[in-house]
RNA sequence: GUGCGCUUAGCUCAGCUGGAUAGAGCGUUUGGCUACGGACCAAAAGGUCGGGGGUUCGAAUCCUCUAGCGCACGCCA
């Protein structure tokens, strides 16, 4: 079905055409002085050039074309030639109940799904998860989720750092703790264990050791480097160490996107790749687009129009080893080859904007893609303390995501066992749930593209713009439902009924904005409009709430229409809260 | 240096792609509990939309100049 705007402004069209005007003058908006109307048709004005005529008159001709129209309850006519719109009560009614019946609200699937991959995640399995890894996660998932919900076939790949120099430089730090391992006998050719010779908190201590020797030991780096050749050129016993670094990895990394509520459809790393690179190269060399460039081998990426100048796209260093731009360049070829997206959107800390260009740049002209494909950079902001600086630790290091989470779980805990007698077990279990809202909520609240401050007393706040009050409102809807249901009221049997409040018509009319909200969040990429629809969604119905003794209510059909209202309203709060990636609890 | 981005209430942020009196939350002041869940609701105060110029019936929004801040600019990821 059509959008609540589309509909109206289908109406309003008709009348601009039946005044003699050109139809599509009457584009509606939501109004933007919600005292005077729900909605308002500036096309008169617009007009006014045109049809060399005082937009006022316009405008009342229009009007004269709305005296009888199933759509609206009032049409008004205001200087210069605003037309200020109120809709029926019952055709506002009937809009939602066909809402309700249809599936995912009536949203309409595309003619031809989008095959979309999302890159997000990242992470390096040399290191724990940080705080750095909040956002991709965060903004990524929420993305992915939109995506689908609008209808298309959205795969999400995590996109491993799982084959630089960071591997060597654990394998380096293995040996010089234990150099008697088997893994480094090379004539060894039996079976390798299968336990790891290390667990997940040692991995987590070893590469920043490693790391920082590397820095300041040159014969310490050139190990690590050595080691990453041989890792990287198939030497048995590096590749059976590597695995046991995915493996451990790969299991912890898991259990914290699982804690996020995040998940991945493929687990693909940069080493997945590397076969491919050789051919990969070749090929650019073939078709001529790669040259040597002091020393490096590389491809052009500028262009006519460019305003400033576009270093080219460095494809293998002057080593010939091969690096990021290498490993993402094969992973766009190899995605290409086995799914064949239409769209990949990369979900990236912004400042790799220019290096993004570089690459979309570079695919293209080697032909990598397809010219239709659209590579879509994603760039997020950062995450800032309350200082405004890079969240950090009370020490001033880099904080870890497990920690963080901990550390919020910690405070909505204290919230719960403050406000409720629940059992223990209860409380965290809820405290969780609520915490990830706090957490999501808070990130996606915000634009992407721009930095935003982390403040966790805000964001665990029930008050105000937070995920923590979105949740006490849906918890609170369901509680009233689950009381109707105890009384013996039946849900199916209830349906709704024209507005007959101004709090019930405006959360009404908040609802029916679904539609043109999903629309927009997935054209735009854009979580935080998902955010601001249901924050608006709570207050209207808080208000609503406030003024409304909805169980009590004497006459049966109102109170039925109430409760099918609340059903619809707990419905899309629940499906918006998905699309963000958190879940409500059944109490709090 | 070049390019990109940001600048809206004391603080944190919106602003539906050019419309009317620029909106929320927090904080401040004030009011509302016989709880369908008060982790809530209502009201008030608070703004030269960084600054100048332009485009037009009309600008936070488009153009231009300018200031401040941030970021990025070939062998890191």
């Amino acid at each position: 079905m059509d959008k609540i705007l589309d509909v109206i402004s289908e109406e309003m069209k008709r009348a601009f055409q039946a005044a003699g005007y050109e139809a599509e003058l009457g584009k509606v908006t939501i109004s933007n002085r919600p005292d005077l109307c729900e909605y308002q048709c500036n096309g008169a004005m617009a007009g006014a050039k045109r049809y060399k005529k005082a937009p006022l008159a316009i405008a009342q001709d229009v009007e004269a074309e709305l005296k009888i129209s199933p759509v609206f309850e009032e049409v008004s006519t205001v200087p210069p030639g605003f037309l200020n719109l109120k809709v029926s009560p019952l055709f506002l009614k009937d809009y939602l109940a066909q809402m309700s019946r249809e599936p995912k609200f009536g949203l309409n699937m595309p003619e031809k799904a989008k095959k979309i991959m999302i890159d997000y995640g990242g992470p390096n399995v040399a290191k724990p998860l940080h705080v750095g890894h909040l956002r991709s996660a965060v903004i990524g998932e929420s993305v992915k989720r939109i995506a689908r919900y609008a209808g298309h076939e959205v795969t999400g790949d995590i996109h491993l750092g799982d084959w630089g120099l960071q591997m060597g430089l654990i394998i380096t730090e293995l040996q010089e703790r234990n150099p008697g391992l088997v893994y480094f006998d090379e004539r060894f050719t039996g079976e390798y264990p299968q336990e790891a010779p290390f667990t997940i908190s040692e991995l987590e201590e070893i590469y920043p050791t490693a790391s920082g020797k590397s820095k300041e030991d040159e014969s310490y780096k050139e190990k690590a480097m050595d080691a990453t050749f041989k890792l990287q050129n198939g030497v048995r016993g590096y590749r059976a160490l590597w695995n046991h670094i995915i493996n451990v990895s790969v299991t912890d990394l898991k259990k914290n996107y699982k804690r996020l509520n995040v998940d991945f459809d493929l687990w693909k790393g940069e080493s997945d790749v590397h076969d491919l690179i050789p051919g990969m190269v070749e090929e650019m060399k073939a078709g001529g687009y790669a040259y040597i460039s002091e020393g490096a081998l590389v491809v052009d990426v500028k262009e006519e129009t460019d305003t400033k100048e576009i270093p080219p796209c460095m494809i293998l260093k002057s080593d010939g080893a091969s690096l990021y731009n290498t490993t993402d360049l094969a992973t766009i070829k190899e995605r290409m080859e086995n799914i064949g997206p239409d769209e990949i959107i990369y979900v990236v800390d912004k400042r790799q904007e220019l290096y993004f260009e570089q690459i979309f740049r570079c695919a293209r002209k080697t032909g990598l893609v397809r010219p239709e494909t659209e590579l879509k950079f994603l760039g997020f902001g950062t995450m800032n303390g309350k200082d405004g600086k890079p969240f950090k630790t009370r020490e001033g290091g880099v904080m870890r995501l497990e920690n963080l989470l901990e550390e919020i779980n910690e405070v909505m805990y204290g919230k719960i066992v403050q406000n409720r007698s629940v059992p223990e077990k209860e409380a965290r279990e809820i405290a969780r749930v609520v915490a990830l809202s706090a957490v999501k909520y808070g990130d996606l609240s915000n634009q992407a593209s721009k930095d935003y401050i982390f403040d966790i007393d805000r964001f665990t706040s029930s008050e105000g713009d937070t995920g923590p009050y979105i949740l006490y409102t849906l918890v609170r809807i369901k509680s009233i439902l689950s009381k109707y249901k105890e009384a013996g009221g039946r849900l199916e049997e209830t349906s709704l009924r024209p507005a007959c409040s101004g709090p019930e018509k405006d959360l009404m009319l908040q609802l029916a904005g679904f539609l043109g909200m999903i629309e927009n969040a997935y054209g735009e990429s854009a979580p935080h409009k998902v955010c601001a629809y249901i924050y608006d969604i709570a207050n209207a119905f808080n208000r609503f709430y406030h003024e409304t003794k909805i169980l009590a209510e004497e006459d049966e059909g109102r109170k039925k229409g109430w409760i099918a209202l609340l059903l619809l309203a707990k419905d899309i709060l629940e499906t918006c809260i998905d699309l963000l990636g958190f879940s409500a609890p059944e109490k709090m």
